[in-house]
DNA sequence: ACTCTTATTGATCAAATGATCTATTGCGCT
DNA sequence: AGCGCAATAGATCATTTGATCAATAAGAGT
């Protein structure tokens, strides 16, 4: 077994800035295995620290789990991604491959995926904000990209739009939540998917979609200073 | 508030097998919205029985919740999938369609969606072996149904059907895992995403694939006595 | 080396919770 | 109507668990 047990002597004194990450590291870390409902005591065990130390940093449970949300959730998406998927000197099939990329890189972790699941099951505000704001800063924007780059009638809805993402996403939840095995790299069964999106709607492979209303995101290469999304204010 | 208190002196007997299907249906509603920790006493509450009752009918809680996960996961997965997956008479694209329409049909439910997520969180083993059969009976020969029906050599793997199938299952997550609002007709959804499916392997669409090497599904259109699926068999 | 601040511990409380046991009473049977 | 079985209730136990608080000692400043 792991050591643990502060009584061993081992006691030590860090900053209250270093002992608050290291808690909510390790209650990341424990919530996340053994869901929200884990008990404070075997969390402790685990950091090596009394049981009461927690609450000298966090005077409530529910204040431990907010904090191990906005960790989690924090910086999770990428201020960048919505300058990438309106950049049509890019073509779409490009920008979708590359969000996706970026973006299951970002998510696609033990404890992020377990987080989201047990918190969305909990019914946490926190998730379907986060939900809101993916569909509306990133979906959407996608949608309309696929809309403008699709030549012919057909174009893809919402819903659509959902299909894709949750096909790749649950690439995520076959691994992490169900823990079943799974293909250590996901990039061809993503790269797959997308093709097949993209194909569906007769858009060109190498497109490049410049065109005369394309204005807004037409020549910004790196945008530096862009807002950080943070899902986690109130 | 629901009226409950067993205490009102509107006690009732049942008969056992009464009272045991009453305290699972129960359950099953309560686990699937609180999580699996919910606790005896509101459980028992709902009910309208006191707490030591259940205790009469299960020794213990890990006792209900296997229970509950027989009583949710049992004659989910119909008998005649198999069937209908390799019956070679009708197109892959009707039959994939009709596959997702009555599967969808069958664990497109509150209890089920959740239910499933909260013991694939908790790692049950239930989980596992129902994936297993979802893979090795439905999804691989669907695979192999489809392969036979591609013309060319772009052939799906077995992670472009579960990028189908993951496509799908999401809307089930997204209603009653992260309670986001959906269409409540999710069959144009289902119906796009396997049409794209089919297109992107070139498979035409209103397809007989009836060829010779097709003897084994040949001409079965009512398979009757098929084994039930009993996932829950130790 | 000493002091003093404060991070950390250890003991403890109160409520919640799974489980047990005996007393009650609904209801089928005669 | 009355008996007797057994389904149900009510009281209770032993742990678990979130939270509190006074006592201890690590370590920076002098």
């Amino acid at each position: 077994m792991t050591k643990a047990s502060p009584s061993a002597g081992d006691r030590k004194r860090l900053s209250p800035e270093e002992r608050r990450a290291m808690i909510v590291a390790g209650a990341t870390a424990y919530f996340s295995e053994v869901g929200l409902e884990g008990n404070t005591r075997a969390l402790s065990k685990r950091l090596g620290v009394t049981q009461s130390l927690i609450f000298n940093y966090f005077s409530t449970k529910t204040d431990l789990l907010e904090a191990v949300y906005r960790a989690v959730y924090l910086d999770r998406i990428s201020p960048d991604w919505p300058a990438l998927i309106a950049d049509r000197s890019r073509s779409i099939h490009d920008r979708a491959l590359t969000f996706y990329r970026e973006y299951t890189q970002a998510i696609f972790s033990y404890e992020w995926m377990r987080i989201f699941m047990f918190s969305g099951l909990a019914g946490e505000e926190l998730n379907r904000r986060y939900l809101e704001h993916v569909s509306g800063l990133l979906l959407r924007p996608l949608m309309e990209e696929f809309r403008h780059a699709a030549p012919g009638p057909k174009k893809p809805e919402m819903e659509d739009i959902w299909n894709l993402h949750g096909g790749i996403i649950y690439i995520g939840i076959r691994r992490y939540v169900y823990q079943v095995p799974c293909p250590d790299d996901q990039e061809p069964a993503i790269r797959a998917a997308i093709s097949r999106f993209v194909d569906a709607f007769d858009i060109p492979f190498e497109q490049d979609c410049r065109t005369p209303d394309s204005q807004a995101a037409a020549g910004l290469p790196e945008s530096k200073a862009q807002a950080p999304a943070d899902i986690t204010a109130r």
